[in-house]
DNA sequence: ATGTATTCAGAACAATTGTTCTGATATGGG
DNA sequence: CCCATATCAGAACAATTGTTCTGAATACAT
């Protein structure tokens, strides 16, 4: 052992997923994320591989970060249509602020990768499921409570929000304005309340 | 007027639109272009300018294609939920049939050139709100029919439907199965339906 | 303090990108 | 039949891509 490595690996993993989130794979060149980490191409490589390899942990990253700090909550009994909803305002107002407008890792990888690239779509689908998942049992939590419309199939309505949320990123995109979003947020819960 | 054009330019510029909608803008190469329509690159850049403009002038053309033959029926008097639901099942179809899987060139746009490109995002939203109108109409004229969903906001729920055709856009690239789909797609009319 | 192994910064490389140029080819009016 | 001109096929070009290499810098075990 002798000279110590200057950067933290966590750290640079968590600009890949800001460049990777804002402008997708191909978008984002090995010099953007030379430039944004302030790591030397040696640490990169030596550190993630190769570009593949750094996008598929940042996709890791973003999923698992994604999971723990906005669907864990959807998994407490107590769960309400209030914290899906938070779901998609969260995202909403993420899409919104301005700057190099953030976007959403699982989207972009599923628009480019995943069609041709069957292990990244591999984990793609397992990241989706997972927030399926996550959604219909929030859903069969807000059921206690009455707040969800009756005769509901909570798998199947799972995925639609998780749907409606990409949805709703492709909408931030295109450059729609908060209000015609907050109407499709409404409208995306409406179909599943009471 | 001394040697003749030896390509079609609208068949040129389709060949381009199907590259396009599979693949993207960045991922779509003047050598892919060059190859699936075999015309010269002296032929596409004479004809349509620069990758940028061919670009604008196949989304001009895709957003027409669909708009005739997938809105236009909504604007009928007699338009029903059943029309809506069609323009889901063909997008729903055209996004599973193997191969290349093709795509949807308002979605890829969105996602890698809107954010950056105001033109672009200015003919985006263009087409997105005339998607928007006609989903209002749509539901206007199916409401004459009483099978709308009671106090439903038409114009909101225009664009709540562009929205979940792009959310559908994007479940089909993550390679989720047509069942899946198919559920979306339920879930999505149940929204509106009486 | 010194040497050695590892990281660093950036040069270097081959491949691919979008675009332009060039000489050959073909066409239709004289 | 022949020439002028527009089109062709592909070579050429500069820029950018992902990746690897190279010598300088550094920090710990000795």
């Amino acid at each position: 052992m002798v000279r110590t490595r200057a950067f933290d690996p966590a750290q640079a993993l968590s600009s890949a997923v800001d460049l990777f989130s804002s402008k997708g794979y191909s978008e984002t060149s090995m010099d953007d994320i030379v430039k944004a980490t302030g790591v030397s191409r040696y640490g990169i490589y030596g550190t993630f591989g190769n570009k593949r390899e750094l996008f598929e942990q940042a996709l890791e990253r973003y999923a698992d970060g994604m999971g723990k700090q906005s669907f864990l909550r959807l998994l407490e009994p107590d769960a309400s249509l209030a914290d899906i909803r938070k779901i998609f305002d969260e995202r909403l107002e993420s899409m919104c602020q301005s700057g190099d407008k953030r976007g959403c890792m699982l989207c972009h990888t599923a628009m480019e990768l995943a069609p041709h690239d069957h292990e990244i779509a591999g984990v793609l689908q397992k990241f989706l499921r997972r927030m399926s998942k996550a959604f219909s049992i929030g859903l069969e939590n807000a059921r206690q409570k009455g707040e969800v419309k009756e005769g509901l199939e909570l798998h199947d309505a799972g995925e639609f929000l998780t749907g409606a949320l990409f949805g709703l990123v492709v909408l931030a995109r295109a450059g729609f304005p908060k209000t015609t979003l907050n109407a499709f947020v409404d409208n995306t819960l409406a179909a599943v309340a009471r």
